[in-house]
RNA sequence: GCUGGAGUGGCGGAAUUGGUAUACGCGCUGGUCUCAAAAACCAGUGUCCUCACGGGCGCGAGGGUUCAAAUCCCUCCUCCAGCACCA
């Protein structure tokens, strides 16, 4: 027998990769009457090498994959990579390359470690975002987008990095400085391109509710940040100093029932009414320079933890339409320009910051609800606002009533006299796709003459990346001679590109459409993509929980308002998958504390690897990385290996169920009971359950001597579960097994998922345990299915219980079937 | 602060239609083999009392419901994650 060590175990899986790659054993057919199962992984950033995070993700999806494929369905199971972005850009500056040839280089060592693992893609449908068959029907979809108005050019406030001459990420300034140059960041006002997703904020967050084999982290983390709220839009009018109307104003509250304790109207700085209002006035340079100081601090900077407020009086004022008030017009730093209208009603009574804010200022605070258990309020004693609900005062024919009844009251009374309309305002905010970078999809998009941008006619794309290009001076295409231009092919005119490139979330919002129908002439095919379509599957990182899997969902239902697909949700069930700590803490490259998976592989092997990684915690949960819990999977697959050659025996295996007694029938039933756990487990991926289960079984088959044929068919068949029970798990182990010792033909990899049968399970004699008030106090074996008498019978006589009950009068008599009796006693 | 999730041996973790708490694995202890070590294999391993038989106590804390609670209910504590001046 050969042993099972580390030379071996290269030689097999080296062996068993091979062999399904040249036998397209994972080759998803295009059209089958198998039903379909679609399994996939967030494809991957080409960062270099793949971490531990990577295989945990794969290793699940693989075993899925594994296993819908034994059970017949038809799988499609593909990879591919997330190639566009910042980092290659960067990479590629710094080590003299360009982006692309650094990319395929990455990519290449990637999919060489994804093959060592034994995964089972199927490479025929390998895509990659920086092709031009890929990026080409990018640009297409925006352009889709862009005709239906919902991809526009908008002026935006960003930071901008004067060295790198770009725009950079609020994520890529620290302490104010661009994170590469180090450079002093400003804020500008640039031209950005923006994505309307807001106009599917309802539907996004309606749907939420179908995706019911969604984690419900993910689900509420999505609603969060749609943020709905509903409320009411208050109309004011704006009067100058004297009392003259000069203007009106909306402002946005979810307290309606606060109106009449308004003391002072604040806008955001960056709204244009404060300038427009103290044009030619005294304060004009004082609200003009404060506008500027507060702009300049970034938003992390200006929203971060100080609770610190900071405002002027514009010295106008508005009407309170409710009461007839005139109040203050503020500006102020916390109030931001777009939520709600960015203007703010303020109740220093009844909101914390516009307590704190006019504790500050000296400005009233006025009450208008009293808690339920205190008769009066006293806003000079107040230490904080009053925020919960109570009873309505000083609130005109409002008064008296509970807050909650006046909300809904006060609103419905606001619109009847026309000065409040009920509003639905959400936290969604249209989404910034332009980046001032090379290493991306060029968006495209050309400037008539009067400025106006046009879409690149679909004839010419794509609009593709060009080579010629000079990196590290801001954006290579906005400099580029040959880029920069766009000519129309009848004319011969020459027009001004857009040299901006794509978010690369724009790029991973559909590639899984696109693995359904890789044809260089169309994105993808309707009625293939039908087929396939949702992923049954996705599996990947929960940082990931709102933008990509919002970007997609919202491309989904913007493809299906195309009517090139007829689904509206991409993803039918997501399993967030743990990080990969060490000792603790996350894996990362900057810590040094990572453990590399191909000395993993190297040592152990990648079934080894994939055991340990399933094992040693649920999916979901955090894993801690444990050289000895590597070591406990290499021993459990040595033993799979070296006992199943040990009692494999050809044997005439053909028996029938009523043949099988005694111990061949504990093991037979072990057997069963492991298909039905190990497949229940699999379901709901409890890997590291279905493991152990495992375990148990080839524990039994270890415990288990043959005396005769018969015998010898029943371990025969326990070996051969085991087999295919581990195989998607531990792929090569498995394959070669089933071909060497189990003597099968063609590869475990197509082979069926066993079945078990419930009769199977079925115990003759029981084991009962007996109570005495609830507490363990014996057991004994009786046959299944004994009734109450006879249990009770045997429970009172055993000796220990004796001790327990006698003397005693037995109250109450407790029995659940074929488990346990409890004797109540006095 | 808001939202979501989680607290079980020395460790990773099982067990939730209420019914033997700690499956499976790691570690540890003892043993077999060996000149020795490693590997492998066998046995033991919650905690306290007891030579032992056996018993008490144990699933973050405290209470409750029940014949019976890790599981259901109430109050609280701790940790993790996401969002956070959203009006």
């Amino acid at each position: 027998m050969t042993t099972y060590n580390s030379n071996e175990i290269k030689r097999i899986e080296a062996k068993w990769q091979m062999f399904w790659d040249e036998n397209k054993v994972f080759k998803a057919e295009a059209r089958s009457d198998r039903p379909k199962y679609y399994v996939l992984e967030m494809y991957p950033y080409p960062s270099g090498k793949l971490h531990m995070g990577h295989v945990r993700n794969y290793t699940i999806g693989d075993v899925m994959a594994r296993y819908r494929r034994m059970q017949g369905f038809n799988v499609l199971y593909p990879m591919g990579f997330d190639s566009f972005g910042l980092p290659a850009e960067n990479a590629a500056i710094k080590n003299k390359t360009s982006p692309r040839v650094w990319t395929d280089n990455r990519m290449q060592d990637m999919v060489a470690q994804m093959k060592a693992m034994g995964l089972s893609y199927d490479w025929s449908r390998f895509l990659y975002s920086h092709s031009e068959e890929y990026y080409r029907w990018n640009q297409w979809i925006f352009i889709q987008m862009f005709k239906r108005g919902l991809a526009y050019k908008k002026k935006s406030l960003v930071n901008w990095d004067p060295a790198d001459q770009t725009v950079l990420a609020n994520e890529q300034v620290i302490d104010g400085k661009g994170w590469r140059s180090g450079a002093v960041v400003e804020k500008r006002e640039i031209e950005q391109w923006f994505i309307r997703i807001t106009d599917y904020a309802e539907s996004l967050l309606r749907d939420l509710d179908k995706l019911e084999n969604w984690p419900e982290r993910v689900k509420t983390m999505q609603r969060n940040w749609i943020g709905k709220s509903y409320g009411t839009t208050i109309k004011f009018d704006v009067v100058d100093a004297q009392g003259k109307k000069i203007d009106e104003l909306k402002t946005f509250t979810t307290r309606p029932d606060t109106v009449f304790g308004i003391e002072y109207v604040v806008l955001a700085a960056e709204h244009p009414k404060c300038k427009e209002w103290t044009i030619g006035k005294a304060n004009e340079s004082e609200i003009a320079s404060f506008i500027k100081e507060v702009t300049k601090r970034s938003l992390i900077d200006r929203l971060g933890e100080s609770s610190d407020k900071n405002g002027k009086p514009l010295g106008v004022y508005v009407i309170n339409p409710v009461n007839g008030r005139r109040v203050p017009l503020w500006v102020a730093d916390y109030v931001i320009m777009d939520y709600g209208t960015g203007a703010v009603m303020a109740v220093p009574a009844h909101d914390q910051r516009d307590f704190t804010f006019a504790k500050k200022y000296g400005l009233p605070v006025s009450v208008v609800i009293r808690p339920v258990d205190h008769a009066i309020l006293n806003a000079a004693d107040m230490t904080a606002a009053f925020v919960d609900a109570g009873i309505m005062v000083n609130s005109q024919q409002f008064d008296g009533m509970s807050s909650p009844d006046a909300m809904a009251a006060i609103s419905q009374w606001m619109e009847s006299q026309g000065f409040g309309e009920r509003t639905v305002t959400f936290r969604l905010k249209d989404w910034l796709i332009s980046r001032q970078r090379y290493w991306g999809t060029p968006i495209p998009i050309f400037y008539d003459d009067d400025g106006n941008p046009q879409p690149i006619p679909e004839d010419d794309l794509p609009v593709r990346l060009p080579e010629d290009v000079e990196f590290g001076r801001g954006n290579p295409l906005a400099t580029s001679g040959s880029f920069r231009y766009y000519v129309d092919k009848t004319t011969g005119k020459k027009y001004r590109r857009e040299t901006d490139t794509m978010d690369t979330f724009f790029d991973s919002s559909w590639y899984y459409m696109r693995y359904t129908d890789l044809n260089k002439d169309r994105p993808f095919h309707p009625d293939i993509t039908n087929y396939w379509m949702p992923v049954d599957q996705y599996i990947g990182g929960i940082e990931h929980a709102i933008l990509h899997l919002l970007y997609s969902r919202f491309f989904t239902k913007f493809l299906r308002d195309l009517g090139l697909v007829k689904f509206d949700e991409p993803f039918k069930r997501l399993l967030t998958q743990g990080m990969v700590l060490l000792n603790g803490e996350v894996m990362s490259k900057s810590k040094g504390n990572v453990v590399d998976p191909d000395a993993i592989i190297e040592k152990f092997g990648a079934d080894t690897l994939r055991v340990f990684i399933l094992f040693a915690a649920p999916p979901e949960d955090q894993l801690e990385w444990d050289d000895n819990g590597v070591g406990g999977s290499w021993k459990f697959l040595t033993r799979v290996w070296s006992l199943i050659y040990d009692r494999y025996q050809p044997a005439d295996d053909r028996l029938k169920d009523a043949e099988i007694t005694g111990p061949a029938r504990d093991m037979e039933r072990a057997r069963h009971e492991a298909i039905k756990n190990v497949s229940e487990d699999f379901e709901l991926y409890k890997f590291n359950t279905a493991i152990s289960s495992l375990m148990v079984l080839l524990n039994q088959i270890d415990k288990f001597t043959a005396q005769n044929p018969a015998d010898q068919a029943v371990l025969n068949r326990a070996c051969r579960t085991v087999l295919l029970l581990l195989a998607p798990i531990a792929p090569h182990l498995c394959e070669e097994l089933w071909q060497k010792i189990a003597g099968q033909e063609d590869t475990i990899s197509r082979a069926a998922w066993p079945k078990f049968e419930e009769a199977m399970l079925k115990r003759d004699q029981v084991k009962i345990v007996v109570q005495v008030n609830g507490k363990l106090r014996g057991q004994f074996t009786a046959a299944a299915d004994a009734g109450e008498a006879t249990l009770k019978q045997m429970a009172l006589a055993d000796e220990r219980v004796k001790v327990f009950v006698e003397g005693k009068e037995i109250k109450k008599f407790v029995f659940v079937p074929n488990k346990l009796v409890n004797i109540v006693v006095s």
